[in-house]
DNA sequence: ACAAAAGTGTTCGTCTTACACCCATGC
DNA sequence: GCATGGGTGTAAGACGAACACTTTTGT
């Protein structure tokens, strides 16, 4: 095995907070892009190369990682100069001092990923969706698009983000694809990023989205004190959909997911709610644990 | 980015099939390996080079393949030569003509996960569990053993199966572990694999238990036509675990996972059973649809 | 007084679990 | 005839979805 197999590889982060918006953070500079940078022999893990990557160019200290998705088809090379590795990461955190500037809203990268609203940009999309799979003889396109963007009565799934993703790049329907058809406005095809970055922040939206429903992990992006108001606000944030207010009060509280602190935030309006921490003790106690979606108000 | 930051990468894989019981695919010699190989310039994609790279080592043509995890530690070094990337991915096949030579037994590898019989191998292990329990000061540890192995009343969730392996490596309980206390004989605590391709393979293992819940990969393991029973004895050489029969079926069949090919089987003896095939179509047909895992018979 | 959000109680329906039983074949 | 696995119906119960309503603050 020569050096001449190796192969330059890089840690890329998916770094999400929530702040009024689900926020990806970015180094600076256009086309958005993701913090990253190569694996170095004084890296003792990829994760511990990656963290201090992500202080270096954006001075944030993380604190839950996940590895994501490793990327390394050929056709990704950038320069000629041989292949590129990219293991990429998910990293959750919560916001003390918000300087937005660097966080990006999903949602302005993701802009048809918003159920909550009226769905504009969805609505804006299915057209150009339904001409896309005229063009094709079989109705594979037809099923897959039903499936992914719950069309003709179909369920809107919020994991299946990354589908989504691609089957808008298949279409041309996204700048950064070969088949760009320049046929959508930028509020609704969303922006560029560097390289294949907006996909591997789609594989992040969809990782969590997913995760969240089994696994307890929407504490990793809480203040140490919350209401359960703004817990559900950051549920409905991540999964772009409307929860139900009762039944995830429930859920959440009948899981022991959370406790009282006895203070009580009256920061919205309306009655002053009761303020509530994490149990961090059952992500030993239990394995399993997350905050379902159940549909819409 | 000096290409002193190039990295050796292989691609590693665990290839699962159901005969009899689950088992790995391994290329031969000893100790125990699975196929595997580096990524290579002419590899369109790591799916590609790692289906090439089984192919030579063992013949084998994958189908179903996806990826599992990327291992990277630097303590992983085996020679001192720089640090080797693993990208590792999960095949799954059902075996033509068995020649069982190089398919290892899940059971062989991880005696403790087969909970269908006398779970014999749990219980010699639970002793020594205890005693490393003992050894620590707080009861972390006795939870996350309690946890992961089902102990002091709590269920056993065969989807920790890497869980269990990080505990018994911590604890010493495996050959392979740096603190091996050799108070085991192999038959319960498994046989050496090369570097950590035990810990892989646990990765794998635990995947598909969990994947086998929400998503129709049994059928991967299938041949094109079988009965319930068959299928069922599939899942549950997977799962470990006994399922019960009823609901089993009526969760197959409501779910439409399924259709009749007309034909019946009389292999095992007793009334002969329908012949059934697998509704391919439904992958695209619904984003759902897994064999969930009933309790006990 | 009214808006706005917190918080409670209860009903309805579906999906899971479990039990009991019948059927068709080989030996 | 009996052992063995295939196959069916139906009742009990847990859990999620939904609705209606009360409480407590700020303006």
């Amino acid at each position: 095995m020569a050096r001449s197999d190796a192969v330059r590889t890089e840690l890329v982060a998916v770094v999400v907070a929530v702040e009024g918006m689900p926020r990806v953070l970015t180094t600076s500079g256009y086309p958005l892009q993701l913090p990253a940078g190569p694996l170095r022999d004084d890296h003792r893990s990829m994760q511990a190369g990656l963290r201090a990557w992500v202080e270096e160019q954006t001075g944030l200290r993380l604190g839950y990682v996940e590895q994501l998705y490793t990327f390394a088809d050929r056709d990704r090379a950038r320069d000629g100069s041989g292949r590129m590795i990219s293991v990429s990461y998910l990293g959750l955190t919560w916001l003390v001092n918000a300087d937005l500037e660097r966080w990006v809203s999903w949602y302005d990268l993701f802009p048809w990923e918003d159920q909550r609203d009226d769905g504009a940009a969805r609505a804006a999309l299915e057209p150009h969706l339904r001409a896309w799979v005229e063009e094709a003889e079989t109705d594979r396109r037809a099923v897959r698009c039903g499936v992914t963007f719950g069309l003709d009565g179909r369920e809107w799934l919020p994991e299946l983000a990354l589908q989504r993703y691609e089957v808008l790049y298949e279409a041309g329907l996204v700048p950064e694809s070969p088949d760009w058809r320049a046929v959508l406005p930028p509020e609704v095809s969303g922006p560029w990023m560097l390289h294949d970055h907006r996909r591997i922040v789609a594989t992040g939206v969809a990782r969590l989205r997913a995760k969240i429903q089994y696994r307890p992990v929407v504490f990793e992006l809480m203040p140490p004190e919350f209401t359960l108001g703004q817990l559900q606000a950051c549920v409905e944030a991540i999964a772009g959909q409307h929860v139900h207010k009762q039944n995830f009060r429930r859920i959440v509280e009948q899981q022991l997911l959370v406790e009282e602190t006895g203070g009580t935030s009256s920061e919205t309006g309306g009655r002053p709610a009761r303020l509530f921490r994490f149990r961090r003790e059952i992500l030993d106690e239990r394995a399993a644990g997350g905050t379902k979606l159940p549909r819409g108000r």
